[in-house]
RNA sequence: GGCCCCAUCGUCUAGCGGUUAGGACGCGGCCCUUUCACGGCUGAAACACGGGUUCGAUUCCCGUUGGGGUCACCA
């Protein structure tokens, strides 16, 4: 059997941290296993569904390197969800509800302060024919709830989480329909699942109590459950789950300069045992990925650790990768000169610009003054060759006598504008001959 | 409040009765680089607490404390 994952954001917003974690990993187990991964839009709310965030979505997985295999519409696919609800109603799995949301909450708030679980009563399932015919009668739309059974313990193998049990009769029959019609998350989810052959399901466990409750849908359609893993939620540095955590999101990501690799490579292994390793590409990370080693506690997410991991990252891509995000006519020894000291690639440009000049060097003392004008005869009068900068540098030592930072802070200063920086021997053929002797020249 | 999950260096974690409690990231030091960064080496750093069980608990059991999740006509 193949492997199928999914992923089934609702449109209702850009994708954040928790769920580029949860594509991702979907997307790992199924690479892994050479199967399918599927997108899913959950857009059964039509209120709350904007066709904007679905392009969003869309193209952030693209941005992340994650392309599905496949991608379906809840919304296209009511008529399916009508004819599955048919078979539920026939089985005598539906049933009809009339309590207003208020009615609900205060009857949850009773039993919470009576002490007691707030699962729904079943007044619904108590009524006759008659009471429904007199509700109809005032024009009163009835919505719907699944009904759990009680007898049938509840029980699957968790890919992370181990043997798990729940019983039944803590739970609620849920809201699977409402007055008008439209579908709640949970059935339509469950019928997906199976239409699309879904064969694993990794999620947050936030989700535990839902799958209880969906695996009894399983069922009474029919169909045998998916396997399950649910993964620990992440928490933000301050270690409550974060409001900040929340509202991460590719947009501000982006901005901050986080490259999708560097995402990626933390995301794919936060909250595992296996460390954190900016070198391997997603290929790699899907090879190695194991639901076994994931940790059952919630992890923290740290936005400074993600900046590391960044810079460790863009110190390893390669100038294909980055040439069109750099600014025009660096050139590959230019991007491996000063891809060291970058943390995001958006500085190169200020480097580069060290290259191209023009550089605006500190007052020197006349001392120094005296030494870059002997540099820039030295220069001017060098073969210019492989190493310049060797050769410059070790012409002076003996013209001057200097050595060590005199030497070559000066150097630095007069070349680049900065007193640190790339390496010079990178630096100098860069900048070139003449522009370095002009630079010298000008410093004096 | 009920139910579920969890508790080892600052962080992510390994450990499944007897270990000098291991690794990774970060941090300190040294080396390399006559700068910063990169790289190499090295060091400091942890079993939440209280009871049991046992010859012996980080490990098993109970409790306390603490953290996370859930109990929606959101997904």
């Amino acid at each position: 059997m193949t492997v199928t994952t999914r992923f089934a954001p609702s449109p209702t917003g850009t994708l954040h941290v928790g769920n580029i974690r949860a594509a991702l990993h979907n997307w790992l187990l199924a690479k892994q296993a050479g199967g399918k991964f599927l997108l899913r839009i959950d857009d059964t709310d039509p209120e709350r569904s904007r066709e904007e965030h679905v392009t969003a979505i869309r193209a952030d997985l693209a941005w992340l390197g994650l392309h599905p295999d496949g991608e379906e519409r809840q919304s296209a696919r009511f008529d399916l969800y009508e004819r599955e609800f048919a078979r539920l109603l026939e089985n005598g799995r539906v049933y009809r509800c009339y309590e207003t949301a208020q009615e609900l909450d205060l009857k949850r708030k009773v039993l919470l302060g009576r002490g007691l679980p707030p699962i729904y009563d079943r007044a619904g399932l108590a009524l006759t024919e008659a009471d429904h015919a007199a509700r109809a009668a005032v024009g009163e739309q009835p919505h719907w709830r699944f009904l759990l059974d009680s007898a049938q313990p509840i029980e699957w193998t968790d890919g992370i989480r181990g043997p798990q049990h729940f019983d039944p009769k803590q739970m609620s029959d849920p809201v699977i329909r409402r007055a008008d019609g439209s579908w709640l998350y949970m059935l339509p989810s469950v019928i997906d699942d199976i239409d699309m052959a879904i064969t694993d399901v990794l999620r947050g466990e936030d989700h535990v109590s839902n799958t209880a409750t969906q695996s009894q849908m399983f069922t009474a359609l029919g169909a045998a459950a998916p396997r399950f893993a649910h993964e620990a939620l992440l928490t933000g540095a301050e270690g409550k789950l974060s409001k900040r955590l929340g509202s991460l999101g590719m947009v501000e990501l982006r901005e901050a300069g986080i490259e999708p690799e560097a995402l990626i490579a933390l995301l794919a292994r936060l909250g595992t045992s296996d460390p954190v390793d900016p070198s391997l590409d997603s290929d790699a990370l899907a090879a190695s990925f194991t639901l076994a080693h994931f940790g059952r506690a919630p992890a923290r997410f740290d936005e400074t650790e993600l900046h590391r991991i960044n810079a460790a990252v863009v110190h390893h891509l390669p100038f294909a990768r980055v040439g069109h995000l750099l600014p025009a006519g660096m050139s590959e020894a230019g991007w491996e000169a000063i891809q060291p000291n970058l943390a995001h690639i958006s500085e190169a440009a200020e480097w580069w610009q060290v290259v191209t000049g023009p550089v605006t060097p500190p007052e020197f003392s006349d001392e120094d003054r005296a030494f870059l004008v002997t540099a820039a005869e030295v220069l001017a009068g060098q073969e210019w060759g492989e190493s310049p900068w060797a050769t410059l540098t070790s012409a002076l030592k003996q013209v001057t006598g200097r050595k060590g930072k005199p030497l070559f802070l000066p150097l630095r200063q007069a070349l680049t504008g900065h007193d640190h920086g790339p390496e010079m021997a990178a630096l100098l053929p860069l900048i070139g001959k003449d522009a370095a002797v002009e630079r010298l020249k000008a410093a004096c």
